[in-house]
DNA sequence: GTAGATCGTGAGAGCGCTCTCACGACGTGC
DNA sequence: GCACGTCGTGAGAGCGCTCTCACGATCTAC
């Protein structure tokens, strides 16, 4: 052994395993591939030469020939403020590699920080680093899903897509879970409720609006425009929209914010204003993020399972990738509210 | 073309550009990889045949000729809690990601989440997967650095390893951190300093301590055991804290928490004890994540350069790989303290 | 006892790329 | 006019692995 080469797998080839167990690289190869077909004296000497020698495969040439890598690509491009707020990512990220490491595939991270990073994206994904790819929180009409799919890279998309259809994915029950907020809201004895709303153009704002207009109309009360501000999944863009909000209507009496963090501007503006929570005006956020337990009061949210996604978003892929062209399919995860003491008070009636 | 074969990379191979362009495959190869010594007429040539067939290099079969793979392994074992509460990671992703992006280079996250899948995370690296690797956050002695080395493989851990030296890593400047968060506490006139420490495992937890206790010093106060309580990084846990600390020194006027997670739960403790935060009692947290600007009263905190961090780690590493069996290198990044109302108060002198 | 199936094994052909080496076509200096 | 670089190019040898195919040995069925 040459020096400095300890003993590891560097240098060691199927060959050199092959030669000192007195067998052929193909009899090896059936060893290392757990292909039953070998004998039991055989496939002892084999393990007792590859333990010895420290060999480790030469992922490359194995890729090569396979025409798999083992892995999957993860994008995420750079978030719209919300994202690095919370700690939506890592968990994410933690139930998507759980997932894949349960079944020995390897995660690449994307996160292309700005648009002109993206046609590198595509290439990197194209060229079959990856064999497949998970995408999430695109922004707008982002075309990466359309294009890789065009490429034959299985693709599956976290959140529901902008575009629309034509892609599998992966999304929680925004419009439920919204819902299901308002209901608690009317529950606790509110008329007047008021939601402070995503981006207009992400899917996750769209549908939580929308869940917040079907929770008033199951509820019996009548919508209004100046119930409803937009605003930027920010505290700061929450506070702006809170403010709004009480201009337009000073009788407000509950908020459904759509994220945990626009809860928070919305909860300082309150006090600011003078209004005690949860005595005054109750709210409810969503996400249920770590700054939900923090803030004072507590803030009841909407929690969304995020492990899961993850998790589900690997199974969905990896199902695409086994059967080629089979048509897109989209899984929806439920939600559930967590009460604190932000909407514990209300009108006693 | 086949059916089916849309017009993407998949099977053009170097070969059927080289036909295309009237050239030989090395002719195509020296193209691709920026070598000079190429005609400008079979340049042309070349380029074109690459657009019009969409040619994409097989990065398998250029990987097992360079023996690179042009990507590095970040290894993030399972949190020990403090690292989800807020967003370190994304921001340590991010800086990391920029910098690689850069360079052309791809990064594979491995998330261990239990202790029996660093094995596994182990053999990947060493495989030949990757050309270097990033370690973060390892818990107590930690022997994958030490492994990975040995191996021949580039390595830089983030944070002091607490096994101590003999490899490189990036740090931000804990001890002075925190001494400058107890030396703002001492100019805001308080004398009675309590600390909420992190594990006493951890370096960042030792060496925020260090900083704390060197803060009392240069301010010519004594140390107090009663005044030093440890945690683990989390609300409880600083909430559990804040109260032995009470119990042992109700005369206390001023904390430094490790953490801005646990200087929210000496928050809440403090409130329950009829402390009034500033007036009474001045707070001062770790990390200047998104809690410590949403609390109430919002905390002066110690910010870190994450992002500068993950930067830095990718730098020494590619410098490391660039030349092998160089001496291991440090490198410290200096903190800054964020003043917000948490400190603001006490006592007119 | 023979034809056929079954089983473990080895030989060898690639996978798509890079890179060394050799070679012909030029230019340059004396 | 000849020896000597220089420069662009092509031929070809691998990189380390998988996988098909052929082959001899052993087993089953009649």
């Amino acid at each position: 052994m040459a020096a400095g080469e300890a003993g590891n797998g560097r240098g060691i080839t199927l060959d050199a395993v092959a030669r000192v167990a007195g067998v052929s690289r193909a009899t090896v190869s059936r060893v290392v591939n757990g292909n039953p077909k070998v004998g039991d004296e055989a496939k002892r000497q084999v393990e007792r030469a590859i333990e010895r020698l420290g060999y480790i495969p030469n992922p490359a040439a194995r890729s090569l020939v396979t025409r798999r890598s083992d892995s999957i690509g993860v994008v995420i491009p750079e978030p719209p403020g919300m994202l690095f707020g919370d700690p939506f990512f890592p968990r994410l990220l933690r139930g998507i590699s759980a997932e894949l490491s349960a079944r020995n595939l390897q995660l690449v991270l994307l996160m292309p920080q700005a648009p002109d990073e993206e046609p590198r994206v595509e290439r990197y994904l194209a060229a079959g680093h990856v064999d497949g790819a998970l995408l999430v929180s695109l922004h707008g009409d982002d075309s990466l899903p359309a294009a890789l799919a065009a490429r034959g890279l299985p693709v599956v998309v976290g959140g529901r897509p902008p575009g629309g259809e034509g892609v599998s994915y992966v999304d929680v029950d925004n419009v439920g879970g919204a819902k299901s907020a308002v209901a608690h809201l009317i529950r606790a004895g509110r008329r007047v409720i008021a939601t402070i709303g995503g981006p207009p153009d992400m899917s996750a704002g769209i549908d939580r609006l929308e869940g917040y207009r079907q929770g008033l109309a199951a509820g019996g009360l009548a919508p209004d425009a100046a119930l409803e501000a937009a605003a930027d999944f920010t505290q700061e863009g929450g506070a702006e929209a809170m403010r709004r909000i009480l201009a337009g209507r000073p009788d407000v009496d509950g908020v459904f914010a759509a994220s945990d963090l626009m809860a928070a501007g919305a909860l300082q503006v309150l006090r600011e204003a003078g209004r005690r929570v949860p005595e005054d005006v109750s709210i409810v956020g969503f996400d249920d993020s770590s700054i939900a337990a923090t803030a004072e009061p507590p803030l009841t949210s909407v929690r969304q399972p995020i492990e899961e996604m993850g998790r589900e978003m690997v199974r969905l892929l990896l199902e695409q990738a086994s059967r080629p062209g089979s048509v897109p399919r989209k899984v929806i995860l439920s939600t559930q509210l967590v009460r604190r003491r932000s909407s514990e008070g209300g009108p006693k009636r």
